[in-house]
DNA sequence: CTGACCTGTGCTCAAATGAGCATGTAGTAT
DNA sequence: ATACTACATGCTCATTTGAGCACAGGTCAG
């Protein structure tokens, strides 16, 4: 039977945590005690003693068979129960629905419930952590864009292999000063106990000139040496409309209006971008202290961590950009993600 | 994976209810989210979907023996389990153990634990009432014999197909009136609404000529004449040594010391048996109302139905005579039956 | 640099297996 | 009786599968 079971029959493996469709009702084994007998036996041995049907068969003086057909019976009493158990706080089924439909290298999309927006951001970060740590290894480069659910991440990072971390962004003013893309990099490095290469330095600068001139303080110029080299980054996707996005609260209003009348609905690090992920205002981006588009798209791995209902279209937005690989998001999103992508 | 591991692996399927060896500690999927969503997705696609290792590998881009080696890490991390879970109360690797040992058809070994006799006969008798409904279909014709446990598997009867219920054995004289062969047999139709064939007669007689006169008295002759027709029978096993039999104590001393001194071990029915099983005292049961050891073997399913410390001797010698195809016993009897056919 | 040694991958080949079919054996309706 | 249904059993053949091997890439010590 090889604990496949045809589509026409009624699934008899049950998840228990994990639930796809219905879940069966617990059904405590209606054989009888000669049948039970038999049946315990046969599972005992093809389960527990990892015997092969054909010789359980022979054992039993029964023919293979009859062995695989007590076996079915044995799934279909509940005598034997499978059951994939698996942290419930994320929608596996629908992490690879996601994956697929936009063909991402890693997809997590956590169940986070009727949660407020810290909770939301907590629950990501989490799972971030755990998503980061498993990817990067010592021979790795990290690269850290910046955002809130980006610090909380950093607070709570733990066994990350060592290895250098990078900061791709300039620092923008948050509300408070603990909170900039410079501290996230520090606090990871502090925790990984990998080389840090920081930069002091504003994201967004006057002009062009400016920002390229800042760009050869020998800092700057090593962290912008070391982009060539990460192969793995955590980013944050920032929404312009509806807004939710750091750099869009730090520009001047007159700014911000310009740019969304540019098109502007999503950035990632300092690059923009419009609703078809096209990169937009690259005048602006030219400003900016930050990995740029083609370094960004040269990376392995680019894990986005981005949830909440403001975050559609910009998420959509940089996943068709081709900017992010990865991607840790919650399950409402996810869905809508899928949904459109299914039309 | 085909769900087999061979032997020279820790087993990965556990049992929960039903432990063979250790159980393993619960182990709650130490995967991390990008190996778990794999893990979970391919797991979900072969358990609950039924989909072939093969299929799984095509439609995830992977190559089979991946997912293979997905499956086995799945199984190795306890993200998926595997649990046999059947009522508790019986032994099943030693019913088979012991079925298997003495080449019979159906054997249960029922743990009773530190029971009390009155327990150990309850369970017993719950136990071979669960055995019996589940072999005896509507085309049988059951044979009833007489003892304690019986007595109590006939309260419990329920759901046994109906079919003639036959008394093959004479009535004894009980402590109490309400048991004996003949209410059992009035009991068991009762309850199945079959017809019934009792005999209002005693077990023991004088002689064989008295014997044999009242075998003509027509509803004893009627009994007689269903018994080559009986498909299954279940029974009790007297023990003369240690005893612990109806019959020996409805004997008088002097007779049961003139058996016991011609190396009577065992009863069944009124058949006598010595420690090897052989029928002996043949003029005994001449002088008794019961289905004879020639009858008995004709039977089809011979179920006996014995426990307890004191039947051992008793046990072995009638599974020896070959007159009981099938067994419901206690673990402890059943594991010292095993034991001597292992030396 | 080299060679030993992992680890992950994908192969070959033979064994294990399932689906579907043919048979046998009821029981049931006609 | 006869035909039909239902069900259990055991077959053939194509598919699925595992074990063991071979190879690639990476690491490490010398």
């Amino acid at each position: 039977m090889d604990f496949r079971k045809r589509q026409d029959r009624v699934p008899l493996l049950w998840p228990t945590r994990y639930v796809e469709g219905e879940l069966p009702a617990e059904e405590p084994a209606r054989l009888r005690p000669a049948q039970l007998v038999r049946a315990a036996t046969v599972a005992r041995l093809y389960f527990l003693e990892s015997k092969s049907k054909s010789e359980i068969a022979d054992e039993l003086g029964i023919n293979r068979f009859k062995v695989a057909r007590i076996l079915e019976q044995a799934r279909e009493t509940g005598l034997v129960r499978i059951e994939i158990s698996a942290p419930d706080n994320i929608d596996y089924a629908l992490s690879e629905q996601l994956r697929r439909a936009y063909d991402l290298r890693h997809v997590v999309a956590v169940e986070t419930g009727e949660a407020t927006e810290v909770h939301l951001r907590t629950a990501l970060a989490q799972t971030a952590t755990a998503l980061v740590s498993e990817l990067v290894t010592e021979n790795d480069v990290l690269g850290v864009g910046y955002g809130r659910t980006l610090t909380i991440m950093a607070q709570t990072m733990d066994s990350l292999a060592c290895c250098p971390v990078v900061q791709l962004t300039g620092a923008l003013l948050g509300v408070n000063a603990e909170e900039n893309s410079v501290e996230l990099v520090r606090q990871i490095s502090a925790r990984n106990g990998g080389p840090a290469f920081p930069m002091y330095i504003p994201q967004v600068l006057p002009d062009a000139a400016t920002a390229a001139m800042l760009r050869r303080q020998p800092e700057v110029a090593e962290a912008h040496r070391r982009f060539p080299t990460v192969t793995k980054a955590v980013v944050a996707v920032g929404s312009w409309n509806p807004p939710s996005s750091q750099l869009y609260d730090a520009l001047p209003a007159k700014e911000r209006t310009a740019l969304l009348r540019r098109g502007v609905t999503a950035e990632i690090c300092a690059t923009l971008l419009d609703a078809e992920g096209n990169t937009v205002a690259q005048d602006f981006t030219d400003r900016c202290i930050s990995i740029n588009s083609t370094q960004l798209k040269a990376i392995d791995d680019v894990i986005a961590v981005a949830g909440g209902p403001t975050k559609l279209a910009a998420l959509r937005s940089v996943i068709l950009s081709g900017h992010v690989t990865s991607l840790v998001t919650d399950a409402t999103l996810a869905r809508a993600l899928v949904a459109e992508r299914a039309r």
